[in-house]
DNA sequence: ATGCCGGGTACGACCCGA
């Protein structure tokens, strides 16, 4: 079972890219972050001929996350509990089975936080104690759980390119780690530090030859708890879609498991 | 290099991303 984090940066921008990748790597779960687009606007008959259904939580201009699923939703959730006048779509969940198993994948978009000395700073450190206690009653649940997605968070200084250069961004911020090293010592796992120790990037910016200069920093990821762990068979960062025509800055991250 | 690119809104700049 393919299931595959990527923020796509526009869903109208990207959708001839979409298309395309799909057809050709046909993964069961695609969750998409920064769709940038209200639900109605998005674009779901190409989508769905291809044999997926459709889930979205969007907003105007900004932000807006999706799954794209082969298997049917059981459950959908829409947005982070905690707070109720966030009014930015950040999180979707579903809840999926096969003929043996349920397993539940929630994506997320968490928020950059840059300016540090702004609110966005704190919201992100807010939005990030509420994912966490979030992440606390879904691990209660004892059934396999990805939390996956664009978390804006560098998690070490093999993830970036040059750390000294981003000590003091809010993706690598001492603070921002704090939150990060919280979730996952609730018991989550970074996916692709179970199957690798190799520098490996899943974003380069479009500016000042990123890409070419393999500029880049690795921040979404799949986190696992244990159930779903046990279950991982394999980890790839589709980095060649970064250099197709019409890019998103991100690339997608798959993981491959064991749910039969 | 806190704006070099690229996408959004909405039709001319301005906001936003990481």
């Amino acid at each position: 079972m393919k299931i595959v984090s990527w923020n796509i940066n526009g869903i109208k921008a990207r959708l001839l890219v979409i298309l395309a990748w799909l057809e050709q790597e046909k993964p069961d779960i695609v969750c998409l972050q920064e769709i940038k687009s209200v639900d109605e606007g998005f674009p779901r008959e190409q989508i769905e001929s291809l044999g997926y259904n459709i889930q979205t939580h969007g907003q105007k201009g900004f932000n807006g996350v999706a799954i794209l699923s082969l298997l049917p939703f059981d459950e959908v959730h829409k947005g982070l509990p905690g707070d109720p006048n966030d009014e930015q779509a950040r999180l979707i969940e579903g809840v999926f089975s096969t003929s043996s198993s349920s397993f539940r994948v929630c994506n997320i978009y968490l928020p950059n936080g840059n300016p540090v000395e702004s609110d966005k700073f704190t919201y992100k450190l807010n939005w990030m104690d509420r994912l966490n206690r979030f992440t606390e009653k879904r691990l209660l649940l004892e059934e396999p759980f990805i939390l996956l997605g664009d978390f804006n968070i560098i998690p070490a200084d093999i993830d970036c390119y040059n750390p000294d250069n981003w000590r003091g961004d809010a993706l690598f911020r001492p603070e921002s780690a704090e939150k990060f090293r919280q979730l996952s010592n609730l018991g989550l796992v970074d996916a692709l530090r179970t199957t690798t120790d190799a520098p490996s990037y899943t974003f380069w910016d479009f500016q000042s030859g990123a890409w070419r200069k393999n500029n880049g920093i690795r921040i979404d990821h799949l986190m696992l708890n244990s159930q779903a762990a046990d279950l991982l068979n394999s980890v790839k960062i589709h980095k060649d879609l970064r250099g197709w025509d019409k890019p998103s800055d991100h690339v997608p991250i798959e993981g491959d498991f064991d749910f039969s």
